[in-house]
DNA sequence: AAGACGGGGCT
DNA sequence: AGCCCAGTCTT
């Protein structure tokens, strides 16, 4: 391993033209951005959250939907779980949500309404690490704390020539303690601002724009043209893959069963229809859950289309069975925690997850619908 | 220390 | 199809 002891590090003079160069160049170049023209804590910690394995283009509609249905703290503590979630439908990693309403509970309850100025509390606030705690108290409250994200990552591993996989704890640690070091006293909060940016508009993963870098000078890989390489990360885990039956129980009144799933796991407290784990091959002759079906004394179901789905960590894929019921109708299940017989109509208003939603909108199921003449019962 | 956890954009 | 993320929590 070799970290270069460069000027930059060691040499004060040095490392301010640095800091100069990449401030200023933050000063021309930075996006306008709505949690930026604000000036108060809430905006920043907010788009924080927001933020978290989420581009500033995808992040954005989301912010302005919900700093307008949440002006204050106070209103996103006193928000309602699903009424959160279902703002938050479509931007992914649920739990996010369920730990933003925490911590504004806690921020109002037991910090009065203000932010935690100290780094050990806001770390204890849920859904708020390392990084969203430095993040919110540099640029809301410009404490000197160093920030690192993916941008930050990318930044320094290219300008110092990091070469060793990024994924390793011991090249994080190394990642850490230079970015504490670059950190200038005075105006912290614009500096790892400015670092991000730069990563996310110049230094960018691939075909990065070193001619207009305003630290292409003091790059290593620049130099050694090793940019293309850097950052190294050691490949993933390979992709799960999930199948399963969709079991869509529609009720004579034209009512629907949905449930909620837990608070933990995948799409953490999101609505969905009931579902049922099956294997590729029973996917596409449903013969064997027939046995399954027969508890709920249900006629033969309709077998819609499979369809699929892709998550980062998962290929799914999945075929909703309609099934038509007599109320009383009585679901039991260990893994949901709620459940609501919902019209169609109402359905829409819920925290419902993407994969469930492309149900709805399939040309197979809204052909069904038509035929059973719900639409016209109304 | 390693997995789990979404979705959109880009190549 | 594969890779990139403005990370945190659980095990």
């Amino acid at each position: 391993m070799f970290v270069p002891m460069n000027k930059l590090l060691n040499n004060d003079q040095i490392r301010q033209e640095f800091q100069k160069a990449l401030l200023q160049w933050f000063e021309n170049n930075k996006r306008t951005l709505p949690w930026r023209e604000r000036k108060d804590w809430y905006g920043v910690f907010l788009s924080e959250f927001l933020l978290q394995q989420t581009q500033v283009t995808q992040a954005l509609p989301y912010f302005q939907k919900l700093i307008r249905t949440y002006p204050t703290v106070e209103a996103l503590a006193s928000a309602s779980e699903d009424e959160l979630l279902r703002h938050w439908a479509g931007l992914g990693y649920y739990s996010r949500a369920r730990n933003l309403r925490k911590a504004a509970k806690v921020i109002v309850e037991r910090f009065s309404g203000r932010f935690p100025q100290n780094y050990t509390e806001a770390l204890s606030l849920p859904g708020i690490g390392p990084y969203t705690a430095s993040a919110i108290l540099s640029i809301a409250f410009n404490q000197p704390l160093p920030v690192v994200d993916g941008n930050v990552i990318r930044v320094i591993t290219r300008v110092f020539n990091i070469e060793e996989d990024v994924r390793q704890t011991k090249t994080q640690k190394q990642i850490r303690e230079i970015a504490a070091q670059l950190l200038p006293n005075q105006t912290p909060g614009r500096f790892n601002e400015a670092m991000m940016e730069l990563g996310a508009l110049t230094c960018q993963p691939t075909s990065p724009l070193c001619e207009q870098c305003p630290l292409q000078k003091w790059c290593l890989a620049n130099r050694q043209g090793s940019v293309s390489k850097i950052p190294f990360k050691s490949p993933p885990a390979p992709k799960k893959r999930l199948y399963q039956f969709v079991l869509l129980f529609v009720a004579t009144d034209g009512r629907l069963l949905t449930v909620k799933r837990p608070r933990n796991g995948l799409l953490a407290s999101m609505w969905e229809f009931p579902t049922l784990e099956t294997t590729p091959e029973e996917l596409n002759t449903p013969e064997p859950i027939r046995e399954f079906l027969s508890r709920y004394q249900t006629a033969a179901p309709i077998v819609l289309p499979q369809m699929k789905h892709i998550y980062s960590h998962i290929s799914l894929r999945y075929r909703p069975l309609l099934l038509s019921v007599n109320l009383p109708f009585e679901f039991h299940s260990r893994f949901y925690v709620q459940q609501k017989w919902l019209q169609l109509e109402s359905i829409s208003l819920l925290a419902l997850h993407n994969a469930h939603k492309k149900i709805l909108t399939d040309t197979k199921f809204a052909e069904w619908w038509q035929r059973k003449g719900f639409e016209n019962k109304r």
